[in-house]
DNA sequence: TCGCCTTGCTGAAACGTTGTAGCAACTTCT
DNA sequence: AGAAGTTGCTACAACGTTTCAGCAAGGCGA
């Protein structure tokens, strides 16, 4: 294969692949490969044009498969194309469809806190996937501060960097969010929010998961004194997960007694609220906790007041981020399908993007209990 | 103030900001705010033009601060910008400069063994910290099947959606990262890599943790037949942490017997290298993992067998990455600064995007040793 | 009064892409 | 043989931005 530059810098020869009609330069050929990936200022149509003798548009119409484009041409072409290592310039596409080929996963909140969570790695997992699907990037974008007139994930938007946003882990009134959304810009959001009734959005069931962890404690274990340890309760999810504690109460034929303490999903609130607990109520048989990082500090307070658990107290939490198996015992807990949901925010907002609203508006996955040690020998197991 | 679209559909008459010559329109005035954030089509750089009675590239210029723009334009400029929401759009913006303002980071080895590990979020928040601070936006890359000739991560570079990568975590030998290092695209290595003296490249001292935890083990608990599982060989991290291993004890003044099995940085790698060891060499007196995962299958070995750690045998692991916290007992461990790694990452690559290439080019940052429970109650704290 | 500098802006071009209108050549039908 | 249709391509425009050359108007010294 032949490949070399012409006086005008752009124009590549590449006789092995152009049916022969006349070497216009008939310079020293060097390998093809190494000079397109040497040369500086990127591959375009242009440059395949030249080697196949042809228009831009004529080389555009090709790799779109038009069906007035000839196929000895779209031949010639595609074998430049590769030869070359042509990648179409996003900037030149985006600018011209006026649609960019990135998406964009926002958190609101920004820092250690949300950011570092696993639960975040799960739901990066699951969108990069369905994103490489359908061959497009994901962009990542926080709020380095929130002084700022427009945020900058609302930013990403606007400059059309995205053509689109899930927003993970928003809080119920975030100004930036409600605007956007009144906007009618594609977003999805994760979570369950019931202010927003035409928002697109996906979520677990978590009052499900939170009946079934409690119901597991008393049917299974018969613990009638429970506690509960709950997220910030202006956080849906919090107010979701101790409706179903208490919905599970409520349901059971027998008689329970719990008590409520709240946290704010730190394992330091966990154990702050498992000290108050333990210091108000007597005789507590269990702890659910909202999340496995505020049971973990719960564990922490246990064992430092020389409680075993599970034989003096019984402890369950709630996401199964990986917290839940290392510690010992391990915890009972809550699977929350962080990857599916992921993937399913990345579905909807290719929908959105593309323009369908996904009817309803919004989707819940299952959860899934996991019994693990915490929460006493299980009677049939044992 | 007054906002409203004429018969042309772009022209916006913002009689507030401009100075007023005649309202041209006279229709009924909305909310600027709420006219223009829900324009679909977003605000362009023509759009102030027609508010403020300029050229395009008048507002441009007005926009970038330039000198021989007057200081009243200016302000008429900036105020109708602000007004109307406007965002510059990338596309055009990229296209025209040639430069995205958006880096990636890339993974190479797909799937959740390395995507889902914690490291990469603490990198991912340094990373992410760095370009907000340089109002960059940070993309997510890996790729999807190895099959394909280019690399989806390479796409990236090539398609210029980002001006340039970090790449994270890539064997030493990966093709199409060599590919990019050939071609001069600017990208950062996190990690190290002796064999590519030339790249730019951050990482930490390996060794000397590997020097340090051994040393400790060694010295402070009076350990003396010390098992290393290693990660696979064929990995720098693993090679390094090996070594300094082997140097600590060369360098030690006592006599020290030690044994080698090497895992893969699984738990469940590290559980069957227990195994092995357990099996193979009498009196173990400690084991030290080259990461906290396979310090945790070890651990499960162990006290599958019904050893105590760290009574009846020392353990040690490597990242503290937040398993080695949750742990029962608590991992001794080298403190890997994930996100000051990646925010050195991210700082290199722009100056390298810049133009400047740093030197020297690989960057070392230090690890830090901490010390838990695995190891063996401190002779000097009881 | 003329040349020259400064100030403040405009027009045009370019980045790479895609789509549409249109043109030339060839085929087919009447 | 001429009309009509088909095939295969080209020219041009447009997306939004930035930059450069240049132009008009005014100030100023000679």
């Amino acid at each position: 294969m032949t490949a070399t530059p012409s006086e005008e810098g752009k124009v590549v020869a590449l006789d092995s692949v152009v049916s022969r009609q006349g070497d216009r330069s008939g310079r020293l050929s060097t390998g093809a490969t190494a000079a397109a990936s040497s040369r500086r200022g990127n591959v375009t149509l242009k440059d395949i044009a030249a080697v196949v003798g042809l228009s831009t548009s004529g080389v555009s119409m090709a790799l779109a498969d038009h069906p007035r484009i000839g196929q000895a041409t779209k031949d010639k072409v595609h074998a430049a194309a590769a030869e070359l290592g042509y990648v179409p310039n996003s900037a030149g596409r985006a600018l011209r469809s006026g649609r960019s080929a990135s998406i964009a996963i926002v958190v609101p909140n920004t820092g250690q806190h949300v950011f570092g969570h696993p639960y975040f790695m799960h739901l990066l997992v699951g969108i990069t996937a369905q994103a490489n699907a359908s061959d497009a990037a994901v962009m990542i974008s926080t709020n380095p501060d929130e002084t700022h007139g427009v945020a900058a994930y609302e930013k990403v938007l606007r400059s059309q960097a995205a053509s689109g946003a899930i927003i993970a882990s928003a809080s119920i009134n975030d100004p930036n969010v409600n605007r956007m959304l009144a906007a009618a810009m594609p977003v999805v959001l994760i979570g369950r929010f019931p202010h927003q009734p035409n928002a697109v959005s996906v979520g677990v069931d978590e009052t499900a998961g939170a009946v079934a962890i409690t119901r597991h404690l008393v049917d299974e274990h018969g613990l009638r004194r429970i506690a509960h340890i709950s997220g910030p309760l202006d956080h849906q999810t919090a107010i979701d997960r101790y409706a179903g504690f208490r919905r599970a109460l409520a349901d059971s034929d027998h008689a329970c007694t719990h008590t409520l303490a709240v946290g704010d999903f730190s394992e330091e609130s966990g154990q702050a609220a498992a000290r108050d607990i333990l210091d108000s109520m007597s005789d507590v048989q269990a702890i659910f906790a909202a999340n496995d990082e505020m049971a973990h500090g719960a564990l922490l307070e246990m064992r430092a007041r020389g409680l075993r658990v599970p034989e003096d107290i019984a402890l369950a939490g709630y996401d199964d981020f990986g917290v839940s198996r290392l510690t010992t015992p391990g915890l009972t807990t809550v699977r929350v399908p962080a990857e599916s949901l992921g993937r399913k925010a990345a579905e909807l907002l290719f929908d959105l993007v593309a323009g369908t609203i996904p009817q309803p508006t919004h989707t819940v996955l299952p959860v899934e209990l996991v019994v693990r040690e915490s929460c006493g020998a299980h009677p049939f197991s044992e």
